[in-house]
DNA sequence: AATGAATGAGCCTTCATTCAT
DNA sequence: GATGAATGAAGGCTCATTCAT
């Protein structure tokens, strides 16, 4: 059943096999051969769609982060008046929730973690645009609770500090990867809840404590 | 130079190449020819020595935490009778000097967070051994400064937090595929301490809030 | 512009667009995906209209040598009863032409070198019945040129001597693969007349030559 | 039986091979399968010792013309000092030597009668070499032949005609590809010695012809 | 009548591994 | 003990052809 439909089913089928494989296994170890088994096509059905395996890649990753803001708009849809404390919650809440999520959504975070660790050069346009849009956005909630003294490189380490403690324990909480002595039982939804709960609670306090900190070297340098 | 020395010699140069190759391009990236290449060795040497790629794998690992437990002992070397603060200090410095030294050391935490984001089932054993340890020991941290009413729970979340922020934070700035428009110039050393006192900094204090919170909850259903 | 006119109309655009293709990049090389492309038409036309790639490749021997036949024909249009001088001056025009011609005309000249050089068993029939034509008519006026006594092994090789100038050096002049420092800067047509001129008379200087060699082996053999 | 041997065999065996079925189909139509099948070997050796097909592609036409060179030195192994007659002959013999004989010589002429009409692009750097070598030596050759008046366009022109007469000739009547009504029964030996014959006497005719022609023209600008 | 979609066979290449010395 | 040579399995890609509409 289903031969010869549209063409954008068949297409419509290998995106979406080629994002949970090149989350799962990442760019070299998913096969072509994989993501057509997948798809129940042929494998020359990707070159025909998508012109190679490193063009099908650039189209999952556009999708990914397509449907993740959909999902999990950035700052969790809050406007930028709102205040600082509750975007920096929809941010979290955004990125778990993208790391944890077991559908399609979930993907765009693991698909990120994986270019942060090996990249590929494969997308760097892609891949660039993605994260310098979430890079921005970040810095400027960042500095807003910094306060105006906080130098770049300041501003830098405490977004890396939240963005990490998202992505990677969301994703090795998810990928079912943790050593086995640690479990956590509860639903998908649960679990987003709880850990941007936790991260939340956990980064305003280090964000403040930076802030004291950046407060007294202000003192101590103006003295 | 030095023809075939000892035998030794020959296993040993692959050992430090492989270190090298793996945590630079992941398992699977890695190739047995770049391996020997850099070894100045032929490429039967690998199964020769080694009896094949994965029982390779296994022995850098194997060497690659040693090497990485002596140059930056967990807690810093410091005896379960210093102050809990300090050893969270001597911890961070250790996971983070894991991952950003440039030299042999530098390898270790490369290799587990390359394992975190992508398994590869070759090693399980060695790995388990690796990570439990540590768990353990940041477990038994975590219980001591978040107090006795900590969840089990609680405890995890918190030292993934820590845990995390160090290896990704340090490995992101070491490898250098920081977007470009990220950039730090400062010694291996300075970086070290740098991101070492932010993370501290910003740990203690998300754990202060962690645990003021657990207190709360427990008056809360007390009452 | 002009939609799906009335199918003879795209069939003709393939054929059109193969002889093209054909001619410059030979029956391996060239692709039903390039024909069809120029074609502004499916890939899928190809087998709709003439079956196959090789049989498309017959038609387009056929319509090549008909195309040439007329634009060129064989002889220079003269009579059997013009000087065979002239008759030579005509036929080295004739292949000339086919070969330089950079319209459709010259697709003819460059097809028969190929199967020349690299026959395809593809369309035996078509290129029996070209080839043999050309080479009886030619054969022909070589004996009338080199004599009664001539052998047919003589025959045979004059007949090749002047063929294959006029195919090979035309073609390379024209498919502009000459070595770098070899250039002819003038219009096609005064190429073909200087082509034709130098080869007509270098030709019939050998041509003659081979008559008086002829008739000195006679002398002797009689003698 | 040759298993293992020392290295340098297989490598010969796939080199010998290559050259057959790339003279024999040309570089796009001959597959490394074949090219493998022949040499028996597996199909990775090509790539084990060359490095790809091209590589390979690049090391046969060097050996090809390196043999050719010595079996069918340029002018037949006279030196400048030799009329410039008999230097023609030898010219002729060698190109028509290495296009006709039936073992590893005869594969130079074919491989650079294919290049001339569909070149690969793959060895540019050698064949340039090659056939500029060859050009120059032969220019030299009938500017002495046609006189200190000749342009260079007639040198070239005439040139060429002796070239093609003996490739495309030589080669066609080797390939056996010719049309079945044409056939030679000699030695290869004999074949050589007779094409040389031919064309020798016939080219020499049309060069003086050229050459008669280049003075009157002479006298005619200068009357 | 005509075409977008799909496919299978074949090609070149890579790579871990094995063989023979 | 060590290595150069060799191999088979697998991967991505191309291309003529076929299917279904």
């Amino acid at each position: 059943m289903a031969r010869r439909k549209d063409g954008i089913e068949t297409r419509d089928r290998i995106l979406t096999a080629a994002c949970e494989v090149f989350a799962q296994k990442g760019y070299h170890d998913a096969t072509v051969e994989e993501i057509c088994g997948r798809a129940k096509t042929n494998i020359a059905a990707v070159n025909y769609h998508f012109g190679s395996k490193d063009q099908l890649y650039a189209q999952v990753w556009r999708r990914a982060f397509d449907e993740a803001n959909e999902a999990y708009p950035p700052e969790g849809g809050l406007g930028p008046d709102a205040p600082p404390e509750a975007r920096l919650h929809g941010t979290i809440h955004s990125i778990v929730g993208r790391a944890v999520d077991p559908g399609r959504i979930g993907h765009a975070g693991k698909l990120l973690l994986r270019e942060m660790v090996s990249p590929t050069d494969v997308i760097d346009q892609v891949k660039h645009e993605a994260v310098r849009a979430m890079h921005e956005r970040m810095s400027r909630l960042m500095r807003e609770l910094l306060g105006p003294e906080a130098t770049d490189q300041q501003v830098l380490l405490t977004t890396l500090s939240v963005v990490h403690q998202c992505m990677a324990i969301g994703i090795r909480l998810f990928t079912g990867r943790m050593p086995p002595f640690v479990k956590f039982d509860m639903s998908t939804e649960q679990l987003v809840e709880t850990l941007t709960n936790h991260i939340t609670c956990f980064s305003l306090a280090g964000i403040s404590a930076t802030r004291e900190n950046i407060e007294m070297e202000q003192l101590e340098s103006s003295a």
